[in-house]
DNA sequence: GATGATAGTTAGTAATAACTAACATCATGC
DNA sequence: GCATGATGTTAGTTATTACTAACTATCATC
């Protein structure tokens, strides 16, 4: 038993230093010794560990990429309220979103040469997308709102979501300056209560 | 005067394989020969036209970016009825990056290395935001919509926008399969009426 | 048919970067 | 104290690629 990479603790530090640079520059334009400087080893340490550059990278991904259960995490929690319900649906997917930020922004700038990466978004998506629609057929069929095209609605939802995200792990605070929590309520009320004055409508606030 | 090189056909043949190929592969990535080849001339041609690889980049942005003034083309068209101003809006926002779209990509993809790119996808959007929020406000004042907080309002609605426009531009149909002009008009009947059946609301559809 | 502008060809330079090999160091546990 | 395993160091190989230089070919215009 070797007391020496107690945890893989060199390991990782390659790993996460590695997921630091290339979310920010290319694959490319990342080499191995900005890798071995950022985690402070020699440059054969890494190849030693990883074999090849590419290697690094499907590694750090292996190990940090989450695809969760969001069945699993509704299930309990949803109330058939729309307010409270989309609210949930609304953090938890950015949550989600937020801890795979570093393996998106890599997967958006190596979407072609290695499309692959995408799978983690597009399964954590693809998932809600279902559950959500499923979500707004019930809720229909409850009678607690309107009848409207649930896939297009859903769509409509997702990118709202997907907007926010983006914008943030691409640019921090230059376009969105609204912190999660008040976007979430912003868009969740929008959503739910819409902005037209209808004949007789309530007035909110 | 040359009969060679009528109208920078050439010049032209070159920005646009080099726009093309950047939008996949980061700056980094595409080589001198890829952009030759793409564009059917030697090498040698690409730098005489452009001295550096660098130098084809802001050429071909220079070239191939747009920054319209959206106040000029909603000055004439705003009816000040929610729905069709918003349809109007968001058709123009989408239109606008459709035609920025390899600027954008290559904006993404070089966001740490080249920060300035960024400036046409953000002169665009804090163009359209200012706008969009007066454009609120003034709604609200002729008591035409609710009062909501406008800034936050206006932060939601350029989220979906920019979800659905970036989502298509990296990776086509894959998460959303609705054309531009369906997504809009789901979105802007989400906006306006909201989903929740409120106590006596009407029933849309 | 000479001129000049444009493009192609070929050869070369210099820098970068992935990856290999061989040897040195050093702490841990026995 | 010695074996072991992890890491460092140094030197080198090979491929790629931006960029230069010098020469050639084409072709429209005069």
């Amino acid at each position: 038993m070797s007391m020496n990479e107690i945890d893989g603790m060199t390991t990782n530090r390659i790993l996460l230093a590695a997921l630091k640079l290339m979310q920010d520059k290319s694959f490319r334009s990342v080499t191995i010794r900005d890798i071995a400087q950022a985690a402070n080893v020699s440059e054969m340490t890494v190849f030693r560990h990883f074999k090849t550059k590419r290697g690094v990278l499907e590694a750090a991904i292996n190990k940090y990429s989450f695809v969760p259960s969001f069945k699993e995490i509704f299930e309990k929690q949803i109330v058939h309220e729309l307010e409270n319900d989309l609210h949930l649906i609304a953090t938890t997917y950015l949550d989600q979103m937020q801890r795979n930020m570093p393996i998106f922004l890599i997967a958006i700038q190596e979407r072609t040469t290695m499309p692959e990466l995408s799978s983690v978004i597009s399964n954590n998506t693809r998932q809600l997308r279902e559950l959500l629609a499923d979500y707004f057929v019930t809720m229909q069929n409850e009678n607690k709102m309107m009848k409207v095209d649930a896939n297009a609605l859903t769509t409509t939802f997702m990118a709202t979501l997907f907007g926010y995200f983006s914008s943030t792990a691409f640019w921090g605070e230059l376009f969105i300056r609204e912190s999660r929590e008040e976007f979430v309520e912003t868009m969740v009320a929008t959503f739910c209560h819409g902005l037209k004055k209808e004949a007789e409508g309530y007035e909110q606030n």
